[in-house]
This record gives C-alpha cells, sequence and structure tokens, in this order.
DNA sequence: CATGTTACTAAACTTTTGTTTAGTATACAA
DNA sequence: TTGTATACTAAACAAAAGTTTAGTAACATG
C-alpha cells in the first residue's frame, strides 16, 4: 500500500484529477488522463477511476462527460487543501520542528470573520485604546450596528469626526465613551452628538 | 442594457454556469443549460455563450466537453464571490450605512496569513506581554524559526514548560526574554536553556 | 495452485456533447 | 429600410467521451 490504501499510480492519477480542476476549472476526461500517463486505452483509466471510486475518493455520474468529482473530505489533507494556518496546543521542549500531531486544528481566517454581510474593518490611528490591546495600526473588525451594550468596545462618530474606538461605558441621558488609557479622556456627549457605527468582534495585528 | 452590459438572459445564464460549477465542481454542458431555461434547441444556448465569451464573460476550448470557464476578474463582484472583508477608510458621520464606496479594498485575511510552510497559531495563556497588546486567549501568529533578532516577539521555550511569547531583549551570552508587564520578570538564562521556536507576525483577537 | 488485485492493450460501441445549417420573430439604431 | 443584436426552433452531423468485451501479464495471498 502506497499512501492511505491507494496504489502509486492510483494516487497520481487522483493527484493529477486535482491538479486539472486546480488549473482548468473542470475535471479531465478519461483520455486525457490516459494521455498524461501514456495509458493508451480508456479501459486502463476507467480501471483506475473504478478503484478510486470503489475506495471512496472520487465520485462519478454514470455516462456523463468529466464527471469525476473528487470526495472532499478524504481528499483534503493528502494534497494540502485546507484552509488556515495550524493552531498549535503546545510547543514543547525537544522536537526541533513542530510536528503535526501537536497541531490543535486549523485556524480559518474566513471562517472566523466571513466575508459576510456588515462586517468591516477598521485601521486604527490613534492610542486611545492601547490597554484594551487595541493598538495604533491594528484593524478592528467591527459589525455594523447603531446600538451596543456597557461594556462593548465600539466604532462610534463623534462631532464629525473619523470614527473612533472607545469603550461604551454609559448610555444614559449622556453617552460615555471611555479611553483605554489614562492619557485620554473619557468622552461624554449628548446622544444626539454620537453615532454609533459598529460594535468590534475582532482586532487583528500584522507586524 | 442589464447588469454590466449583459442582457438579462445572458447574466441568468452565466449565473447559472457559476452555480452549477459551484455546486457540482464541474461546468454544466449546452443541453444542461438549455434544460434548465426551457432552450429546446441547443444553438439557442450555443448563441448566448457566444455573446459571453465575445463580451468577454467566458471562455471556451472549442470542441472540448464542459470547456466553459468563467472569466475570474470579470467575475468575481458581480457574483460577491471576493474574499475578505471590507477596510473602511473612514467612519463619517451622517450616512447611517457604510457604503461600498467607502471601502479602501478587501482584508484577505488568507493573503496576509497564508497557510504557507512553517506558519502556526498558537493561543496564548498568560498575562505577560498585554503591554505589547498580547492578551491572554488572543492567537499569535508565529513564523517557525531557530533564531531571531533583538526586539524581535518570539515563541520561546524555556526549562521545558510550554512555549510562552516574550519579547528578544538580549542574545549575547545570556538570552534575555522579556516581558510587556511590569508584574512579570525578565527571563535571563544560558541559550542553552532556551529554545527559541518562532517569530511571532501577527495576532488575532475575536471578541 | 486457484483467486483476486493491479495495470494494462485493442477494438468496437453508445451516448453525450459541441457544431453547423436553415429559418422565424422582435427590437433598435443608422 | 437595411443592418445588427437578441432569442429562439428544428434537424442533422461530427467529434468527444463514457462503456463494454476480450485478453495479457505480473504479483501477492490464502
Amino acid at each position: 500500500m502506497y499512501k492511505a490504501n491507494l496504489t502509486e499510480r492510483q494516487y497520481e492519477i487522483l493527484e493529477f484529477v486535482h491538479e486539472t480542476i486546480e488549473e482548468k476549472s473542470r475535471p479531465p476526461t478519461i483520455r486525457e488522463i490516459g494521455r498524461e500517463f501514456s495509458i493508451s486505452s480508456t479501459k486502463g483509466v476507467a480501471d483506475h477511476l473504478s478503484a478510486l471510486e470503489k475506495k471512496g475518493w472520487i465520485e462519478r455520474v454514470e455516462g456523463e462527460a468529466r464527471s469525476i468529482r473528487p470526495v472532499k473530505e478524504k481528499t483534503e489533507g493528502l494534497f494540502g487543501e485546507e484552509e488556515g494556518v495550524p493552531v498549535v496546543g503546545s510547543v514543547m521542549a525537544g522536537e526541533p520542528t513542530l510536528a503535526v500531531e501537536n497541531v490543535e486544528g486549523l485556524l480559518d481566517l474566513e471562517e472566523m470573520f466571513p466575508n459576510q454581510e456588515g462586517l468591516f474593518a477598521l485601521r486604527v490611528d490613534g492610542n486611545s485604546m492601547v490597554e484594551a490591546g487595541i493598538h495604533r495600526g491594528d484593524l478592528v473588525i467591527f459589525r455594523q450596528q447603531p446600538t451596543a451594550e456597557v461594556g462593548d468596545i465600539v466604532v462610534a462618530v463623534v462631532d464629525d469626526e473619523r470614527g473612533t474606538v472607545k469603550k461604551l461605558a454609559g448610555l444614559g441621558e449622556k453617552i460615555r465613551l471611555e479611553p483605554a488609557n489614562p492619557d485620554y479622556e473619557t468622552i461624554v456627549k449628548d446622544p444626539s452628538e454620537v453615532e454609533i457605527r459598529g460594535r468590534v468582534v475582532g482586532v487583528i495585528r500584522k507586524m
């Protein structure tokens, strides 16, 4: 056995199917596979495909052209198609490299902050939130919403300024926007003077 | 004209092509499109495809089955396939919603932290780096490397412990690992007692 | 030593699919 | 009014692609 119950030949063909889909955005035909591997008979290729299907690596629709379809769950991992950066549980001494066994999961950023309606990013340009771990240059991810709860970190517009990021500390007759930096002062304004634009749901920093 | 120089019918067909690729991971045949739209003649569909090709929305290979291929640059945006969270330049007062005109670009997290060899994430569980904006629970993204420069924030293993995140403050006869929190003390160790495992290149926090 | 799997060739066959020819009808612009 | 683009039908044709039948050969396994 070669990799994961596949023979070497079967592995090569499965790999070619993937490459073709990747490059040409459609699966290859039996004859295209045959040409690639110098298999003159279509039956030769068809046999490999039957084996791959039987072993659960691909699916096909009988009689349809280009119907080879890799089974995602089985194939991802084998060809490194997973999205995301691996999250390691711990970094132990001794081993020079971080082994795959150490990986707890994959950090799928698209899943973490999906491209969904109402989600925006804003680059922070002040220092008023450093104690909340939001530094100049960071990108804050915020969900656009007109209100928030006390304690939330919000993106708000005060006095026609560019939006600022502050902690919402009070919501009564006066709205209190509290910085996380003793050098800055809490903003206390009438509700009419403050527009809450969104709630911060994440921070991303690249160094 | 309907959308972006396409007729309504052409738009519908282009949309169906996209859906088919999305759902079945291969483009539809002319007859499959015909069936969907109750166009009995293959010529009727072929005419639409010729129009789409002429207008630059798709590409085809003559004589090949299922060779319709949407031209990525033109199509993305029309069907909302872009990856990433929009980055807004500023959040202005007045407008109730964040207009698309405001968008400076798209934050493509996969591009920012690509799934490349040697890139890992580690969840921070101490408070020793709060002043550097790294809090408990944050994910630090680090590039696996055995050395680093003074000033870098590194992931290191000291005394068989689980990896810690510290600032590399000295590299001579003794290695200095400096926390960013006055409550913690700088670690000063022989090089033999410290293993630098990587350099922190990013921080991600979800709130 | 029979049996099954793998890995093919060769040739014929069928179905699917793309292409072409011929024609209808509507709408719009020059 | 003539041309051009759109939006099709109908029918036939040709090429592409999947399927099937009949074998060969190597190799491993019980």
